[in-house]
DNA sequence: AGTGTGGGTGCTGTATACAATATACAGCAT
DNA sequence: ATGCTGTATATTGTATACAGCACCCACACT
């Protein structure tokens, strides 16, 4: 017997915190916009006790930032905000090349190859949404082979950061060049097929500065 | 006028979080202790609400698993836990290092200096709170000159959780020789004085590298 | 005009009350 | 004795109620 689907009992928190999340990075939520417990409230039906855990979680994420008695706001990245978070991305995607490259195999490098075609196909079919999933799923699938739960971890926050950037840039930048992502995930490719490190790294360098420019753009454009 | 000290209304919640941030790390809560939110309430005397809302933040940050409808526990860090929290460190702690270098002044070598000198006197005088202290001040400081935020809180979750394992390793090597610490940070100092990324990347993996052992030690005990 | 003052309103911070779930254990059948 | 099932209890998850702070704005005063 079993081979049944375990029953997962999602908690109306973190139920609460999947949709704020989204509806920062789909930029239906603005940055400095503020969060009202009372109307998330009434507007996902549920009481204030989740809301309240749910902010308090996304906080720590660093999408809401919340000051006593005043309330959560959606956060609002300055240029300092964008550089740190790149660098920092570019930190934590090194070391997970140093831990991955080791223990890649052929499989692995053939599920990335057919990430970068979906991401491909997205492209042509002008399924923006999937283009910028695909992409994800490319990097996080790299980060997964670290086997590195902290690294996982911290890697998933700053790329929910980098998700709602990306909506700014996407607003900046609207005729943006889907297809340079397609040429660099392949360049990562060969990196690690030839096992040169420094190579990986040095493309995160460059793929990471070039986003992070791109956003700041995203984040200028919205001061004014 | 100004340099007037902030007033800052710590809100229970904060004050919750420390509370049993410290408990855990100075082992007055054991790895594996059930945390029930009634007690904490009655023993702080505070409601439940500020108490739950702390329990999250303490299982963000780490030092707490909480399963759903079966409460809070203290983590428990196995083996792999523990190579995962110092090899993050050692991550973080060289990216630290690649971007103080060019910035730390002399004051600053001299306040590390004098961080050092402190921790001496703390061994001498058999304060061993304060040795750890003055330990993590030295290395707080060095993350500091990094002036990367995102740096800076991500290296002090990690912290929070060595200093629970440092708990550990205290009672699993009692006659542990806390001098091998003040040669480590002499050494640093002088590779941060001698511009040397290299020798301080070397010399944070070899260090991370040997108290990491050590907390395994102290996991290992734990286990039976 | 500019500055201070008072009250009103909406929101958050905290406390408490209720519902749902997990666990332990007793009772029953086999 | 063993294994299952029902029930009791403790604990968490959620909802609601109350208290206190922050901001807004009108108004008086200089």
């Amino acid at each position: 017997m079993s081979s049944f689907v375990q029953i997962k009992a999602v908690s109306l928190r973190e139920r609460v915190v999947a949709q704020v999340r989204s509806a920062i990075i789909e930029g239906r939520l603005r940055p400095g916009d503020h969060i009202v417990e009372g109307t998330l409230t009434r507007q996902l039906g549920v009481s204030r006790t989740p809301v309240r855990e749910a902010l308090i979680l996304l906080e720590r994420e660093g999408l809401v930032n919340s000051e006593p008695h005043k309330g959560s706001f959606v956060r609002a990245f300055d240029e300092a905000d964008v550089a740190a978070i790149f660098s920092m991305r570019t930190t934590l995607e090194n070391f997970a090349a140093e831990r991955a490259l080791p223990v890649v195999a052929e499989k692995d490098l053939h599920h990335l190859d057919d990430l970068i075609a979906q991401q491909e196909r997205a492209i042509r079919e002008g399924q923006f949404g999937q283009v910028r999933a695909k992409d994800m799923a490319f990097h996080a699938y790299l980060v997964r082979q670290a086997e590195h739960p902290l690294l996982e971890r911290a890697w998933g926050e700053l790329v929910a950061q980098i998700a709602s950037l990306l909506y700014l840039r996407a607003e900046a930048v609207p005729d943006y060049d889907e297809t340079k992502a397609i040429r660099e995930h392949r360049a990562i490719l060969d990196a690690f097929r030839a096992g040169d490190l420094g190579g990986i790294k040095a493309l995160n360098e460059r793929i990471n500065g070039r986003v992070a420019a791109e956003c700041q753009l995203g984040v200028r454009s919205l001061r004014r």
